[in-house]
DNA sequence: CTGAAAGCGCTTACAG
DNA sequence: CTGAAAGCGCTTACAG
């Protein structure tokens, strides 16, 4: 026998026409048990597997998803966990739908001409895009060419494209709360870059708490990165040396702070309280452990996947989902 | 106009066979410039984009390769880096070659299966297994039905599927003998798992170094995690008080040792020379910087991927490939 | 160099 | 409930 068994083979085998042997194959109920049972017995015998190519010519469906993940994210070999979260949570929600998972690596605009002939292509039913820098078009791009899109993260311009996304604004404020509580007074913030939804998220949510108390804002400006979270830290102290308490808007730039402090000679949390977002997992093992703000990656990954389903399946969604954050308090603040 | 444009349409706007689009579509040579063009016009005023499907089903080539990730990697969400750096290697190797990577999570049994289905179903050409734990038998089991296989470390256990790893026997050894050539005398080991390779391979290495120098072996086993290596560690310190040095099988497990060393009151290099494995971005932003041996991840992940490329593609390949390591001298040793 | 035709392996109205 | 037949959108010998 030459390449693997076809339908008409099980239908020869089993004496009836191909069409019931679909039949059996996609669980349709008009089928009498004698000749459903007669069916799959050939189809164990014969070891058949419909070909996926042939289905989906007819059907229009690939039963697969892609998965864009941004080129930038992975251009630095990077600490962040955010990636392996995703990709978890989105193929765990796949998987019990019986989808399959493409990856496509590429927020650059030279990857865009690649992903949408692809997506045009028909080889993916849908496209989830994990994150953006700022404006990118590939979301309303595909989603005028009506192809099935969810964004991980509000996209930044103008855009009706639904998304998932974690309340950063509210983690942001829980960590400002907190340090209030605790009685600082004089709290400054590393925030993250302007061009992405988190780092503007998490100012304005820092911003906004810090204003219903009437104490003022001391910002400097990272990138996410640990090294950038130590020069940050350096700007704020000589900014204002009296700061005794910081919102870090990452657990990366948190560490880069941390050492920044400790040059400094600055006691952590004694001297000055520090918050950081994001609980990687380190974040526990930092010296001290690190309060942090924890938000959830998986089930980030797993919404955007349910709700691409359900959009794959032709029903309406909600232009958008927030997923709430939650304060993780250890001992740096 | 329903749907995407097709074949057909274009041929007919172009005034020619349906064959000759698909010769200029496929860049066949033995097409006449003028009607090449006039094809192309044609193509780019409908914006046309071949159905991956009607292709697949005739050439038998899907163009698309599964990278198989075991789900125990995955379970914690761990600071460990290997997933997106393999990621990373056979992405950049598959776009180069206009493949795309179909992701699977689960090396579980449950998960052979559907992955063995899959593969069956001709919906990817090839598969990319990236590691596995003790003697998985699906590599050898979709070798044997004739899909081509391509393995992240030696597969334990019989087995004839093609791999491509990375030297760890060698890298324990420089890390050995690193420590050797510094003077040390009391020299011990964290080994990895050993149901892993590269806990098995670590370990070896590290017992043939020290052999060659005639000093004793001092063994405890981790299971990779931070966790497990400070145990480990304090089970070493209460076997030989007097060890001067420690080889760790990985960073992570390193990182647990240094804690547990501070807490022994041991200085890190002065008492105790440290060197790990892995080179984890963390690694630099140890106290003290972690010595440590590289793997180059990403490499390890592109010759995956292109070793597959070439069975794919029916070309012959060595039944192993095996990629150097490279001491990293830092402040621990 | 180009076209007519067969065929890849399925699904799905449409009859019966 | 089952089968004959059309058709999904391509590629590729085979003629010419």
């Amino acid at each position: 026998m030459t390449g693997r068994p076809t339908l008409e083979q099980v239908a020869e085998r089993a004496g009836v026409s191909r069409a019931t042997v679909s039949r059996v194959v996609n669980g349709s109920p008009t089928v009498t048990p004698a000749i459903r049972e007669t069916v799959q017995r050939a189809i164990a015998e014969l070891g058949y597997v419909p070909n996926q190519a042939a289905r989906s010519l007819v059907t229009q469906r690939t039963d697969s998803i892609a998965l864009i993940l941004p080129e930038s994210e992975f251009r630095v070999f990077s600490e962040d966990q955010a990636i392996p979260g995703f990709i978890r949570g989105v193929s765990q929600e796949l998987e019990a739908a019986d989808k399959q998972l493409v990856l496509m690596v590429g927020g650059s605009p030279s990857a865009h001409d690649r992903i949408e002939r692809y997506a045009l292509a028909r080889h993916v039913d849908g496209v989830i895009i994990a994150s953006m820098h700022g404006a990118d078009p590939l979301p309303n791009s595909l989603h005028r060419m009506g192809i099935p899109v969810v964004c991980g993260g509000r996209p930044l311009g103008r855009s009706t494209v639904p998304y998932v996304e974690v309340d950063s604004v509210g983690g942001a404020r829980l960590a400002v709360r907190h340090l209030l509580e605790r009685g600082r007074t004089r709290i400054a913030t590393v925030a993250g870059p302007q061009d992405m939804v988190a780092g503007i998220d998490r100012l304005a949510g820092y911003r906004r708490e810090l204003q219903d108390s009437d104490r003022r804002s001391i910002v400097a400006v990272g990138d996410f990165t640990r090294e950038s979270g130590a020069v940050a830290m350096r700007q704020l102290l000589a900014d204002d040396p009296h700061l005794d308490a910081v919102f870090v808007a990452s657990d990366l730039m948190a560490f880069g702070a941390l050492t920044a402090l400790r040059e400094a000679g600055r006691r952590v949390p004694d001297d000055v309280a520090l918050v950081g977002f994001d609980d990687v997992e380190q974040a526990r093992y930092a010296e001290p452990p690190l309060t942090t703000v924890r938000q959830p990656i998986i089930g980030q990954g797993r919404e955007m996947a349910r709700q691409l389903l359900r959009l794959v399946a032709g029903e309406d969604i909600p232009s958008s989902v927030v997923l709430p954050t939650e304060l993780v308090v250890r001992s740096s603040a």
